[in-house]
This record gives structure tokens, C-alpha cells and sequence, in this order.
DNA sequence: AGTTCGTAGATCCTATAGGATCTTTCCTGG
DNA sequence: CCAGGAAAGATCCTATAGGATCTACGAACT
């Protein structure tokens, strides 16, 4: 008898799935920064738990790419990329996520829409600068999410979160001083979608990215 | 001091490394078949080996997707895709490995292009079926890994990698009687890398790729 | 016959310990 | 001063053990 998906919820997550998530949240939040080493031992002592769940958590980052292994010697948290992969990485998000505005604007439902719109309108004011960064991340993070969801396609939408971890390293050199132009963009690409118009979909969404990479490209001048 | 690169290679794999390649050929090889059991105290009974590295490299095996995991009640490999998972895998081939031909067709150097159509030359010959079997999709999989090399994207390349270790779970039921279109296929397709026609490029490998879904999806009807 | 409950055994998870390997520091010789 | 070697300490890796949880089976009840 197949097991009814309620009920699949209700094991409980293990200590190295908390590692794992305390681990990855440390990761992108830059208090493991790209470079560090990652010793085992401390970590385990610092979470007070036993080595074992740790190398777990470890093994899985690593096969996400988020960390970088040399057998015997350690993890390490994988570098900030260089210019060569940062451009390699849009190029696969213009790719990716331009193929995701075409196919949401084709296959959204109207509420999903509704949602998107919603969602577009919604803006970050106030608070000190590290709170409204990382409340301003979230919430481009989450659009872009969302686009990928409505594009029907799961594969696609892990694919896209799978690339913004890596850019999530990233963001904490986003220029401040871009948020209401990035605000604007995500309101067209919401519009177009509602409109099921694919190519204006996916030219917005062009847009957007070419001009992101354009202010993220400045951190790498600095 | 920077480490000299070649001194990188001289860490040797530890016993969880085998262990991950050994579990990871046994998946895609269906040895362990999709569905079945993955019982960690056996496993290392069976290979002679503690569970701690046996665990290690099922957490990442789940990270790549090919098994599952439910918290204290073990890990599962990965069934068969739907029809519907199936054909939003093929979405996803033809966004990423067309996107590949024609990143190739534009950036490969002469000696690649060379070697691309050696690769696109050969055949498989002889054997009974099932080693025939596995040399074809060796040799698929070669020439395809080749292209998204070719491409000059590495996130690219390991997209299509990924995508393919699922892809290869239901390479057993290939018709076998379809094997010299396909090697016909990959041929145009070498060619038109190899005279930088991007556009031909991709047409080539649309066309290939829709005719191997089809292909495919007759193992669905049975 | 079907359902529910309890028990036993299997399996999963984590802690601990010990050996192998790596890294760092210090000393010696040129 | 610099380079090489040795030793000590830290870290990584794996085995083992024990407790928690799950699964399967049998018995009892309706």
C-alpha cells in the first residue's frame, strides 16, 4: 500500500541533516568564507556532536559544489570564482533562466501568475545595511525561484537553484546602490509572464541578467 | 609557496572515495536496481568495509540524485522516471546539449574538431548483447561529453553530466535495433561542428535528440 | 477474514577510540 | 640566510560499539 505523502513529513530530520543546513547557512552567509579551511574536529567540538554527522554534512556540500575536498587533507570552502567561471555561470543562467521565463509565460497558471505579480510588487526599505542586503537577497532570490517554478519544469528549477548557491557567494558584493533598477526589471518580467507573451518573457528576463552580471562585474574591478 | 598542480594528483583516493565510485557503478550499471533497498550494514559487510565511509559516499550519491534517502530508514535507489519526469528530462536535453552544439560549433579549436570526428566515426561491433550493449552507450555517452566539452563550458558540461547519470538508468532499454541512425546522427553532427555552423550545429542535435526520445519512450508503452 | 497491537530482530545513527597521514615548527648544515 | 630533514602535534579516516528507531511477523480480537 503506497504510504500517503502526509505521512512521509513526519520522520524527523537527523543531526546531519541539522549539520548539513547549519553548515550550508554558514557557507552562504560568508561566516565560513570561500577559502577557508574546514576542520572536522573543531566543528564537531564547536557543534558539540561527534565527528560522523559532520563528514556527512561535508560529503553532501561538497558534492554541491559549495566546498572542495582533497582526500586526507580537508575541505576547504570553494573559491569566489574568477572573472573566466563568473562569466561562465551567467552565460548558464541566460541559458537557463531565459529558457524558464519563456516556458512560465507558456505553462503558469493564472493564480501561479497572480502570485508572481505579488511578488514583483514587493519591495525592501529601511533597517542597516546588512539586514536590508541580505532581506534585498532573499527577495531577488526567491523571484527567480518562483519563476523557475511556474516554468513546470523541476529539473530546470533545481538547476537554477543549484547555480544560485554558487552565486550566493556572490551577493554580498551586489551594489547597493542598483536594488530600485533591479526592482523595475523584475516588474516588466512579471508583466510579460502574466501577459503569456514568451518572447517579451524571456527578453526581460535577458535584460535583467545582462545587467546584473554588468553590476556584479564591477566587484570583481575593485 | 603555491602547490605545484601535478603534486595535487599524488593524494591518493581514501577507502569512502572507492567506496562512492564502486556504489555509483553499481547504480548505474543496475546492479542495485532502481527501487531497491540500500541497506548500509550490509553493504559493508559485503564489502568488507566499516559503515562510516559507506555512509559518506551514499550522502553523496543522494546529493547527485541517484539514491533517495528517508532519515533514519535508510536510502532507496532512485526509481525510473514518469513519462512526465522523462519528458521534462528531454526538455532539459535539448535546452542544455543543443545550447552545447552550438557553444561548440563557435569555440572548438581544430585539433578538438579532429578528434570529435574520429570519436563520430566509430562503431561498435560484435559481442553478445549485453557487453554490445554497454560499449554502444560508452561511446554514446563519449561523444555527447565530448560536445558539452567542446562547448568551453564547464558548468555547462557538468550539467549535461548530471542529467546523464539519470539518463542512464534507463539506458538498458534502448532498442538495439536503432544503433546505426544514431551513429549516422552523430556523424552530421561532427560535421557541422567541425565546419562552424552553429546553427546546423544545433539543428543536428535537436533532430538527434528528438529522435532518441522517441526512441525511448517505445520502452514506456511496453 | 481483516484489523490492531505487541514483540523481537534488523537497521540506522551517532559517539568514541585508535591508527595513518599531513602540517608546522625547529634544528642543523652548507 | 636558506634549504632540508626530523619530530611533535593536529587532523583525517575508519572501525567498533551502543542506543534509538523502524520493520516485519505473530497473536488476539472483532
Amino acid at each position: 500500500m503506497a504510504r500517503p505523502l502526509s505521512l512521509v513529513r513526519l520522520h524527523r530530520p537527523t543531526l546531519g541533516d541539522d549539520v548539513y543546513e547549519t553548515l550550508r547557512s554558514a557557507v552562504l552567509e560568508h561566516i565560513l568564507a570561500p577559502g577557508d579551511r574546514v576542520n572536522i574536529d573543531a566543528l564537531a567540538r564547536e557543534l558539540d556532536v561527534s565527528p560522523t554527522p559532520v563528514r556527512e554534512a561535508l560529503a553532501r556540500l561538497e558534492s554541491e559544489g559549495l566546498l572542495r575536498k582533497r582526500p586526507r587533507a580537508g575541505y576547504t570552502v570553494s573559491p569566489l570564482l574568477t572573472v573566466a567561471e563568473f562569466n561562465d555561470m551567467f552565460d548558464m543562467r541566460l541559458l537557463l533562466e531565459c529558457a524558464a521565463a519563456r516556458w512560465a509565460a507558456e505553462r503558469a497558471t493564472d493564480e501561479q501568475c497572480e502570485e508572481l505579480t505579488a511578488e514583483a510588487a514587493r519591495t525592501v526599505e529601511g533597517g542597516d545595511d546588512r539586514t536590508w542586503h541580505a532581506a534585498f537577497t532573499a527577495l531577488d532570490a526567491r523571484l527567480h525561484d518562483l519563476v523557475a517554478e511556474l516554468s513546470a519544469s523541476p529539473l530546470l528549477r533545481e538547476s537554477i537553484n543549484r547555480l544560485h548557491s554558487h552565486l550566493h557567494l556572490h551577493r554580498r558584493y551586489f551594489p547597493y546602490d542598483q536594488t530600485a533598477i533591479t526592482n523595475d526589471e523584475h516588474r516588466v518580467l512579471a508583466a510579460a509572464i502574466r501577459d503569456r507573451d514568451p518572447g517579451r518573457a524571456e527578453a526581460a528576463m535577458r535584460l535583467h541578467l545582462i545587467r546584473a552580471r554588468e553590476r556584479h562585474l564591477v566587484a570583481f574591478e575593485e
